[in-house]
DNA sequence: CATAAATAGAACTAATCTAGTACTGATTAG
DNA sequence: CTAATCAGTACTAGATTAGTTCTATTTATG
């Protein structure tokens, strides 16, 4: 339906075992054992994750990584958002809009801005914390709501 | 942040054509023409969205695609999801979660379907009707709301 | 009923993007 | 001093996307 990279999927995966970590520095070398990843890959990614101010890093001997804030006040949008860079849904629903050929009829300041707000604010409702109980954390609900329940619902999000 | 295909974004870009058409049949090339977009492209993307049953299709002269229902009952998710296959955000997110070889430490089985969930209700809640008027149909709210607020609302949706 | 206008479907190609690797440099505890 | 560790950049192979091309089928209309 849509996609993510690879990269912020295991991002995730590196922050909730950061997270169990509980403050406590861990080496990327550490990190790649636990998540049984490449060593490269795990690297480049806590890298992304430090220079977006998500990790703290230190280096040298005992050195690592550590969360740079508490895990509620991470969000999935924080995390997606600094592997993916900061690029918008689709092309020219991002900042330069001006080299779109097709600015009068292609409307995108209509839709694409809405939908990506919608999107936005459903990655910024999960935090780290969540994400890092993997036991479901409220019920679920066996009726799935109606479109226009959730319309009114998520209308008021965006 | 987030990506979808530019076959996705062409598609609703031509629903919102189609739904200006007001019920009566527009041709791939009358769409293409309209859109400032290749045929060919138009016409691929017009022949998924019939064969999801998303629009009715007539052969022959006068022939061409209509709406197969209302716009009010056809979502953002419908038209993406048409476009880019029933997969999910991420690889083993999707049905077969069966040779995903770190099933136990990769915990996908808790955190990506919560965020697909909202990601999937967020598409659903914008309709095809509310993405045809481009001028902005409600409101703007000029304060962002907090992140807490925002959980809140999504929370009951997903 | 012949023809032109249209959709249906599959196959193909080039360009772009992703995933992953490799290498070199900088910092720091012991 | 040295080994462990992070920082940054550049590169490659593979996958995916974007777009085209070609052939077949349907159907209104003269």
């Amino acid at each position: 339906m849509i996609r993510i990279t690879r990269e912020a999927d295991y991002g995730i995966l590196l922050m909730t075992n950061l997270t169990r970590a509980e403050g406590q520095p861990r080496s990327a070398a550490a990190l790649a054992r636990q998540s049984h990843l490449p060593l490269p890959m795990v690297s480049k990614i806590l890298k992304t994750l430090a220079r977006a101010s998500l990790l703290t890093s230190q280096r040298g001997v005992q050195g690592g990584y550590s969360l740079a804030r508490p895990p509620v006040e991470i969000s999935a949008a924080d995390i997606i958002g600094a592997l993916e860079g900061p690029l918008a849904i689709t092309e020219c629903s991002g900042e330069s809009h001006d080299g779109c050929s097709r600015q009068d009829e292609c409307e995108v300041s209509g839709h694409w801005p809405r939908i990506n707000r919608a999107i936005h604010a459903a990655l910024q409702s999960i935090s780290l914390a969540e994400m890092s109980r993997p036991d479901a954390p409220r019920p679920l609900r066996f009726h799935s709501p109606s479109r226009t329940e959730i319309a009114g619902i998520v209308d008021r999000a965006v």
